[in-house]
DNA sequence: TATTGTTATACTCTATAACTATA
DNA sequence: TATAGTTATAGAGTATAACAATA
């Protein structure tokens, strides 16, 4: 199987291999597919379960906040409340200060829902990291941040 | 800013941010917006550039055996493979034993746009991973490929 | 003027299913 | 029967732009 073809290369080109951004998409990809797996009898899809997390987490939270939070537009978020809203997982409410934002908060059917996905995601994770000791799942998460703070930073 | 309702929680709930699948998607999102960006003068999508590298570093592969490459389906190849063809960056040739099979060629346009690519792309990763030492990048890479391995072997 | 939530819209990515021509 | 390439199609996911209500 010859690789790379014989063109004079000082230089060296990297495999397609060896690049970060593919072997991160590739890593996420997979994760990605059980991580669905996992929460389709639940059907929650990750942005749904994410969102929900997040409501659980800062009860009270507005969309605004909770778009920012999760990295994507307000306008996206509608659908996912809505989503999340119809199941009864949360409730819009109303402010007294301020008549234009609606506070997020959970039902305790949604923190019960939480809180049996988030067992369903953690066993996931175990699974599909079972060849990755403690230090190196703990190190991996805090080179995963390294790499987002550099994007948001600019 | 209270985290966690106070819910009777003995085990420890992770908070999303401590979940690997949740920081690899945010770290994915953040070096693809860069990486899109990159190529934007080239018109290279993140797809166009790995398929047109392993076509240069493969040289006659057919498309069944790229999009396996790839992980993606054959169908969604063609697409990727016009697009190549139409800037004149590869020719599909006909295979002399088998006329199911069309081999994927680089041209010499191609190979230049791809190295040249390459050069971008690597600046790219040096750009997003400054705050990374290379044992870091070395190691990052060494678990996204456990990850994707533990994924696809099943 | 600026912000919150919302709608309308469009575009990218990707998968599934079915077709054809070959084997 | 099975495989390579292809087409048609549909469904996520996400962004942009504009709007009404409110600040």
């Amino acid at each position: 199987m010859a690789k790379r073809a014989q063109v004079g290369n000082t230089a060296e080109l990297p495999d397609l291999e060896d690049l970060v951004g593919y072997n991160l998409k590739r890593a996420y990809v997979t994760l990605q597919v059980d991580f669905r797996a996992t929460l389709e009898a639940d059907d929650l899809a990750p942005r749904v379960f994410s969102a929900l997390s997040l409501v659980v987490q800062y009860p009270k939270i507005t969309q605004s906040a909770l778009a920012r939070m999760l990295g994507i537009e307000r306008s996206g978020l509608v659908a996912i409340v809505d989503s999340l809203e119809a199941r009864g997982y949360l409730a819009r409410a109303s402010v007294p200060g301020d008549r234009r934002v609606q506070a997020l908060v959970p039902t305790a059917v949604g923190a019960r829902a939480h809180a049996a996905a988030a067992v369903a995601v953690r066993e996931h994770e175990a699974r599909m990291l079972a060849d990755l000791s403690a230090e190196e799942v703990t190190q991996l998460v805090a080179l995963l941040r390294k790499i987002r703070a550099r994007g948001e930073q600019s």
